[in-house]
DNA sequence: AATCTTTAGGTAATCGATTAACCAAACAAA
DNA sequence: TTTGTTTGGTTAATCGATTACCTAAAGATT
């Protein structure tokens, strides 16, 4: 190793500018040179005050947020955990939470728990550790150390999951079970009877939900759980249960020809097996999915999807955080209003009714 | 407000177990106690290891990396600056820099810059201000500040985009000139020489040396760059831009029958409009993209793309990063193996030859 | 003139963790 | 016995910013 290269090692040149350099440059304290950055001018003179000022801008000077986080014991970082960056979906509702949250001063900093508990848990420590303001879950997953931050002050906020055990929780995003509900409407309107959903962990509240207020509507109409075949398998991404578990309906001897799938990207994975198999994802079947991902309208044009649109997070996820922080939390979980998107075919079926 | 809302706000029952309270619970110094949680173990008994460790589990002690950060003027993070969450590459080689980082130990600060100046620079700022180990950016934009960081000590890392001068910096990504040379070669192989570009702004060294590529090799063909047209429009995201472009083609007198995307959400924007034209993707045309979204063989069996696998970004970045901080940095910009995924139409054909 | 008030700004403690420097006791070597 | 040396710790400075509290000088009031 050149010994230049030694030097520069030894001592990383820091060449960050400290609030004491500036103080030093203005010739005030360090606790003057504070509180003009800050902007409580009371205690100081216009003529130190431009002094200041004048050292700031020379000196290139941003106060680091950690010293400050340190002494005030928070941050203007939130932290947002999601369950999985590669689903769009997420990854569009956080690129949302992060516009909000820097129109109001906040920095996001985004985590992929890859729907691990574990990793769930390692970040929400890391949050902690790091004094988050707070911490947004994006499809949450039951956790040990769930249930303790609920409680511990942290301001913890569920988004597009419900929280596993609903209680004590803060949530944002769709009704999950009255979007079931619709679903089975609009499928029941124009005469669609013979329904197949397919699904991967009901473990989480989303999903199960969703399932709930389907079959509840249906049987409403005399449609009987045990009369809606099922799908699923575990352990898979959604695209590859998707995909495995249309393989099971195709093989029944009397297919569903609406195929309900509790996320789109199970409708994904569904939509390559009919491709593979020469079969028209609109003529040959009706393929519903939840959650509208952005993408839909572009290369899915085939599905019709119920679900929030993703720029509708981030301005009721702020919303949300700051009544929290101002001692009025929401009472009741903030259900965003959900759109159909319809595909051509079933859009000029529902027209004909 | 009821009163007892108001006593909580007054002084959050701050209930972090810090170092100190660890150390008297284990009748210690903090000293003592911070060596051993860090392992130093060669100045404490068998004795009083053990009560510190006790210490630490019966208070559910962790380090708040806030303070470690400050006194060491390093923390774990590493930050990692998205041009565009919404698009699923960059999302997925987000996620994928994640597990390797988490391998190793780092923690990753996900941000959003919207493909803006100014949201690069305010988040470049903040990751300074937190003293990020590093920053890595997928899909750099031309700023004020980057170059800056550039020399001033922070760890910077180009992922997927090269840095807007190309000069002094590391990259980490798929060889975009050689691409397009390669997407160029296997047209011309199959007889394909009516080809048509899409593109956004060119001003992206990613885009540009793509094209330059692509056209260099069909110009050594004979194709001259005038004798592909090209369509494009700016200010729009790529998937609108891809749909007003396709639009001009189709308008065209003699339309090329191969369009080369310089990005995959180009391509689902052309592909929209060739959907609502009644149009086949693979029997009327020949789409080709670049990064080959992981998306592409579940809803864009259609499309040829030329990319590199998502999962393969987090191993590279994080050894380029290693080599960096060791001292020895990659002195030749690391281009990862792209991969063709074609369609099977255009693969049936390539058979064939 | 004596006292009070305001203005302008400094001193030092604090947040949490790390670590250089120091120290007392035990033990070993000369 | 005196002089190292090792063991097992402690004390206090430090990182960067904030802020409660103090103070000196100037101006206002009685």
């Amino acid at each position: 190793m050149p010994p230049n290269q030694r030097r520069k090692q030894k001592h990383t040149t820091t060449n960050r500018v400290s609030l004491a350099m500036v103080a030093a440059h203005a010739n005030v304290s360090t606790a003057t040179a504070s509180r003009i950055i800050n902007g409580i001018t009371n205690k100081a003179s216009e003529q130190t005050i431009i002094q200041v000022k004048k050292a700031v801008e020379e000196l290139g000077y941003r106060p680091a947020s950690i010293g400050r986080a340190l002494r005030c014991q928070e941050s203007r970082m939130v932290g947002v955990l999601a369950a999985s960056l590669a689903n769009p979906t997420m990854s569009a509702i956080a690129s949302s939470i992060e516009w909000a949250l820097r129109d109001e001063g906040y920095i996001m900093s985004l985590c992929d728990t890859h729907e691990e508990a574990d990793i769930q848990d390692e970040y929400l420590r890391e949050m902690q550790s790091q004094l988050a303001r707070a911490v947004v879950i994006i499809g949450a997953v039951q956790s040990e150390l769930l249930n303790d931050y609920r409680h511990n002050g942290t301001t913890l906020l569920f988004v597009n999951r419900p929280a596993p055990d609903q209680k004590n929780s803060h949530y944002v995003g769709i009704n999950n079970y009255q979007a079931g509900v619709d679903v089975a409407n609009t499928l029941l309107q124009n005469g669609k009877r013979h329904i197949g959903i397919i699904h991967a962990s009901l473990e989480f509240t989303a999903a199960a939900e969703r399932r709930r207020g389907l079959l509840d509507r249906l049987s409403e109409e005399g449609i009987h759980p045990n009369d809606v075949p099922h799908a699923h398998s575990e352990g898979l991404n959604h695209l590859e249960v998707g995909y495995k578990s249309m393989e099971t309906f195709l093989e029944m001897p009397n297919r569903p020809d609406v195929i309900v799938c509790l996320s789109d990207m199970l409708a994904y994975g569904a939509y390559r097996l009919t491709q593979e198999m020469g079969l028209d994802p609109v003529e040959d079947f009706t393929f519903f999915g939840f959650d509208d991902n952005p993408l839909n309208p572009w290369v899915a044009g085939w599905l019709n999807s119920v679900g929030v649109p993703a720029s509708a997070y981030g301005p009721a996820t702020v919303a949300t955080l700051k009544a929290i922080w101002n001692q009025s939390p929401p009472t009741e979980p903030v259900y965003l209003p959900h759109q159909f998107r319809l595909n051509k075919a079933f859009f000029l079926l529902s027209l004909k009714k």
